[in-house]
DNA sequence: GATAAGGGTTCCAGTCACGGGAAGGTCAAG
DNA sequence: CTTGACCTTCCCGTGACTGGAACCCTTATC
């Protein structure tokens, strides 16, 4: 299979997966043209990947998720480890966006929008 | 006043505040050896950079913000703009996080965590 | 007068996870 | 034989800094 009909497949771009396999993430074999040729199990690597990005797993949580996938011998405990933590940063992001928001909310209900040049936000951010 | 002066004041890095200088959002005075010099201004520019981005505008806003006040005839509907747009990006931003979070918290929950290598975190990641 | 500490300066490289685009090789169809 | 759609590598740019090297300035101390 060539890099294109992956990417169909996988929904990742191609240059995505390019980059996958210049940081070892897969290793596809090559046809006597240069060509990469991706078999079954190169596939559903980059799905995984694929998914794993979409949770938002860094790069190198990725690469240890794979290789505890592949390693038959994981305990579920190192998994979970590496999910809880990349949690607990989503969490940490989250309060600090909400708290963003809140204040946004705050500030741009208060600004009445018009072709006067009074304006809470810019007090705000002006406030000594 | 020296650049550790103004860091210490305003709560941003040294590195920042010349990099700040660099993409021309402050214009510091120099002293006859070449040292920044700030004046209260500067400083004051400074604590509005840095409150707006605290509140996650992107530098680009930042120097769109920080003109806005500089202009007194100023609409007030152009800082409302700005400032509803950042805020529907963290909207957007936070759906997706807590879409991720979501999930994750589910998949942690119904993962043992213990020495058996069975994770339906890595049989979710692998699913079909 | 030498030196050391603690400022300051510039410049370069690295971060993260790609995306854009150029220059060029390969393949199948008409 | 050419056209168009693939594929390849390589290099640059992204955002907003951070770290570090190499070097200059000032002040205090021995």
């Amino acid at each position: 299979m060539n890099i294109s009909d992956v990417a169909k497949r996988t929904g990742l771009p191609a240059k995505t997966i390019r980059y996958y396999e210049e940081i070892n993430l897969i290793r596809p074999a090559r046809d006597t043209n240069g060509y990469r040729v991706f078999k079954d199990t190169d596939v559903h690597k980059l799905a995984f990947l694929g998914r794993a990005r979409a949770l938002g797993f860094a790069i190198e949580d990725c690469r240890t998720l794979l290789a505890l996938y592949e390693d038959e011998t994981r305990a579920s405990a190192d998994v979970k480890r590496v999910a809880q933590d990349h949690l607990t940063q989503i969490e940490d992001k989250l309060a600090q966006l909400e708290s963003m928001r809140d204040t946004l909310t705050h500030l741009v209900q208060e600004c009445a929008g018009d072709a006067r040049p009074d304006c809470p936000i810019l007090k705000d951010l002006a406030k000594d």
